[in-house]
RNA sequence: GGGGUCGUAGUUAAGAUGGUAAUAACGCCGGCCUGUCACGCCGGAGGCCGCGGGUUCAAGUCCCGUCGACCCCGCCA
């Protein structure tokens, strides 16, 4: 094992090219494969720019060569010698440093490496429980590395636009207070307050909301957001969010604002450039066409709604169906009775009791229920679907929710399996004229869709009180490619609008006194009309990098159970720990 | 809380109907090799078949339980 002596590295591996021909240099890193030809040796080093191809020949040191034999995989060397370019045949247009080669005049073993439990290569494929076990060898990957080096721009594509803008980066407590509302939250004990609790952030919202009161009037921050709720694949219980707030501001304002953040940071990661703005589509529209609020725009393959055209047939199912909607598959009949089965199941997922269909054939529909449609209905089918032979047409009918969520994912998946989605394609959409509120039948109140600090249209106050449904909110989402990836609302500024609020939520006074008394007062302090935008960095990021899973954007995440395989948290805590945090754990039974 | 997929050498996988010594590729170890680049050639080592129980003359294979990873529903303002 050797020092680095004062050895300093001159060049990264991803950087030398034929313009250093002759330049000593020297290079530090992992060895990535070793072609060991006896009298020759060949090393691939790895940083985390590339791979550059170092000689050991016996010309220029036989004794470096000697001592090269022993190198292995992902043993840490330094390497000093002569850059050169590579004989003609042996150039490999693979590699960024192809056209040269560093011969080895002096080289140093910084630490030797136990032999890895997987191959550092892009395409070995490993299991998640290892990956995550070895999460630093698993970084190593260089489509690991690119995605985080392209985290990094992207964060500074971001400051470096809102920072443009005169916008601030202001920080926001993680120690904060718990609130009701929304998702479950991460509880931290106090041990100079007994019994008492600090809640990590769900999102800064209210602080937010509070510099802005303080008249900072342009905040931002990339920050770590916490949710004690199940995981998915683009679901991780600490996760970050590009959070956004700005003052003297209405809808316009701030999704402007907005798509010149997508368009930029596109350009400034990716080189490319995105039209702005962005379509934007109803709330309504989207559940019409798309049967989700998340809206795929990347293909057509739109719902239809047939209620009427088959509202009095003496299929029960149809005519008693709250809503009955279709979506024709052109060209779909050449599915088999299997694959129907399993789109069947497919569609149970979602609640869905089944899944009707008819195939268009030349003379007859095929089917199991065209024997209960009347001709006219028929005709109203072929009118409103445009059915032609070879089509399939699928139906839902029932109640609106189960029938828009189970054909808006069948959707999705028939356009997957039909090719239909193009690729490398980022297809932006806003959602607008969201409902404010939501019926919660659990908890048997209205609760809000977005949060209870969005503001309700103005021209929608009235409904409050008569149709709480119907009131839409001043709240806006983007979705790219049926990812959610940000959402916002114009805030409510009046104490008296908010304590409506919390009264329409039906949160009594006095609760909304003890949770939220802080921003009830604040308000009354001369705030200015705001709102603002979060969008979900990771999500961003792994659409951007294709990867399958933020998992694959996040350098050290957790498992589906919230678990972290590398340092093993969460992890039981000494009963001195627990003393001092005046905590008693229960007995497990009595859970 | 629920549904599904998976767990066999270091890794990724194969192992119908239960039946002799559990295969392969890559990796690893040793040897040879001066133009390779996922080097090549020769040889070798390596297994609590996730864990526990059961059925059976016999279990990687069947049954029950359990642990873990992943995908999904619920949940996620």
């Amino acid at each position: 094992m050797d020092s680095l002596g004062g050895w300093k590295r001159t060049h990264s591996c991803g950087q030398l090219s034929l313009q250093e021909d002759g330049q000593e240099v020297c290079l530090m890193g992992w060895v990535q494969f070793r072609r060991d030809h006896g009298g020759l040796i060949f090393i691939d080093l790895r940083d985390r720019e590339g791979l550059t191809q170092v000689v050991f020949a016996p010309e220029v040191n036989q004794e470096a060569l000697e001592r090269a034999h022993v190198l292995r995989s992902e043993d840490v060397i330094a390497i000093k010698g002569l850059v050169r370019p590579r004989p003609k045949d042996m150039i490999n247009p693979k590699l960024k440093t192809g056209e040269i080669e560093v011969v080895v005049k002096e080289f140093k073993i910084l630490n030797a490496a136990k032999t890895p439990p997987f191959l550092i290569e892009d395409r070995a494929e490993v299991s998640e429980n290892l990956r995550l076990k070895y999460r630093y060898l698993d970084l190593r990957r260089p489509f690991m590395t690119q995605n985080l080096v392209l985290r990094s721009k992207a964060a500074q594509s971001v400051r470096n636009y809102l920072s443009g803008l005169g916008f601030l980066e202001l920080e926001t407590p993680v120690l904060t207070k718990s609130t009701p509302e929304g998702a479950r939250d991460f509880l931290v004990p106090s041990r100079l307050n007994p019994g008492n609790f600090y809640a990590l952030p769900q999102s800064p919202q209210l602080f937010k909301q509070l510099f802005m009161v303080a008249g900072f009037d342009r905040y931002y921050q990339i920050v770590k957001c916490f949710r004690d709720e199940d995981l998915r694949a683009d679901r991780q219980p600490e996760f970050t969010q590009i959070d956004i707030e700005m003052s003297f501001v209405e809808e316009e304002d701030v999704m402007t604002m907005a798509e010149g953040l997508i368009a930029a940071l596109f350009k400034d990661v990716l080189g490319l450039e995105v039209k702005t703005p962005f379509p934007r589509m109803t709330f309504a529209q989207a559940i019409a066409d798309y049967g989700l609020d998340k809206p795929d725009v990347r293909f057509d393959l739109l719902l239809k709604d047939v209620t009427s055209i088959v509202k009095n047939s003496e299929f029960k199912l149809f005519s008693s169906a709250e809503l009955v909607k279709a979506l024709n598959l052109p060209g779909g009949s050449t599915l088999s009775r299997k694959e129907i089965d399993d789109l069947t199941e497919f569609v149970k997922i979602y609640g869905a009791k089944g899944l009707a269909w008819i195939k268009i054939k030349e003379k007859e529909w095929q089917s199991p229920i065209a024997k209960f449609l009347s001709a006219e209905e028929k005709q109203g089918l072929t009118q409103a679907l445009g059915l032609k032979p070879g089509d399939i047409v699928f139906f839902q009918a029932g109640p609106k929710e189960v029938v828009n969520t189970a054909l808006g994912y069948l959707r999705l998946k028939l356009g997957e399996m039909f090719k239909l989605i193009p690729e490398n394609t980022y297809a932006f959409t806003w959602v607008v004229d969201f409902p404010l509120l939501e019926w919660d039948e659990e908890e048997k109140r209205w609760v809000a869709r977005h949060h209870p600090f969005t503001s309700p249209k103005v021209e929608d106050l009235a409904l409050l009180e008569t149709n709480p449904e119907k009131a839409l909110a001043r709240a806006y989402d983007l979705v790219l490619n049926g990812h959610e990836i940000g959402g916002g609302s114009i805030r409510i500024h009046t104490s008296e609008m908010q304590q409506k609020m919390f009264q329409v939520l039906g949160i009594e006074p006095e609760e909304a006194q003890e949770k939220f008394g802080f921003l009830l007062e604040a308000l009354k302090y001369g705030t200015p009309p705001h709102g603002g935008i979060a969008f979900g960095f990771d999500r961003i990021i792994m659409l951007m990098t294709g990867a399958k899973s933020i998992r694959d954007v996040i350098a050290f995440p957790k498992t589906q159970k919230a678990t972290c395989l590398l340092t093993d948290a969460p992890s039981e805590v000494s009963s001195r720990q627990l003393r001092e945090l005046h905590l008693r754990l229960r007995e497990r039974k009595e859970e």
